[in-house]
DNA sequence: GTCTATAGGCAGATAGAC
DNA sequence: GTCTATCTGCCTATAGAC
């Protein structure tokens, strides 16, 4: 074997980022500090700097990671075999699932921080939001093809407003502590593009 | 007369809350500091400190002058002439005028901050929607009733996604620095509910 | 009302021992 | 890889002179 580990352990490494994207999730990237990882995690600050360097690497490192699971996830529905109406629905579960985990959407709470951030993180965001855009435009134009959706203009202009307001619905809901929210938004809206 | 003062001058408390709301709109309430508002106002920190105690009461006063000039603002569309099709574009259009001031909703940049935000700033974040949903809600149900919109389910619940929507568009697009991102998105949710 | 001076704390980051 | 110790800087806030 290349590696003893098993596939269920994780890595310092992981851990620091598991700790520090629930923390970015819950209260910005401005937000938590170094101490609050090593608090958690039982380490000192130091042994964080070993690790990732300074604070914009770390948080460069939370999105790309946030992003590739995204990405695996889109993967997923897409490959399922069910109707359009049926995987935008679960894109939009993508979303309600992370609120019911009491975070933000990584990249909703990044895009609120975002004169602020490095300009690393601020071109990664921007790239959650181009992909996640391209993905809906692609279901949507397919979904219009088979008759499955109903709606105007061009799919790649729906497909951004179909990430805003889920961001936004996301954001309020929040807020209120109130996944429910949340859910009837997206049903709106779900229900708006099925004709 | 009462006050020598004329109607153009502010006074140093509102010249206060005009820096820091800008900057709120901006980085975030987290993410500026007294030392921020001292250095463009060209005074310093311990002065702002006379005029509000702390930075709660800064948050909290900022909210408050912020939810009434939105209530000034509704009540002006409410009670102009035209079209309930034309004050929700006008609606929008308040959402729309401070994206062009390169600003967030001051609500929506502090719903992203919300679990670290003192409780009486949290509260007035949730008057702020609260009041938005309730005044959609009612030109919605008139809307409906005069055959001038067209939508189904609870005027409230379709309030709500009203504003989710707008914040959700605002956050998105301000990443970008393209308004023409927002306007998309609140044409056509202007579109759907005009039937 | 505004200032100087400063307290006290926490931030991100580094040096160097183990 | 992880630690202790420390640096520097910024933060909110206060005391007290003018």
């Amino acid at each position: 074997m290349a590696s003893t580990r098993t596939k269920k352990e994780s890595t310092t490494p992981e851990r620091i980022l598991d700790s520090a994207e629930r923390l970015v999730q819950t209260r910005g990237f401005n937000n938590f500090s170094y101490a609050d990882i090593a608090s958690e995690l039982g380490m000192t600050k130091a042994s964080l700097h070993y690790h990732f360097s300074g604070k914009a690497e770390l948080g460069y490192a939370l999105i790309s990671r946030y992003s590739e699971r995204f990405s695996v996830a889109l993967s997923r529905i897409e490959q399922d075999s069910s109707p359009v109406g049926e995987k935008l629905e679960a894109y939009a579960n993508l979303y309600g699932d992370v609120l019911r985990g009491k975070r933000m959407c990584m990249c909703g709470i990044l895009a609120a921080e975002y004169p602020t951030l490095p300009k690393p993180m601020r071109d990664a965001v921007r790239r959650f939001f181009d992909e996640n855009q391209r993905w809906l435009a692609e279901l949507l134009t397919q979904g219009r093809a088979d008759r499955a959706l109903a709606f105007e203009g061009d799919p790649s202009e729906v497909a951004q407003g179909i990430v805003s307001t889920l961001e936004g619905a996301m954001l309020v809901a929040r807020s209120y502590g109130d996944v429910a929210r949340f859910n009837t938004t997206a049903r709106q809206l779900l229900t708006s593009l099925a004709g």
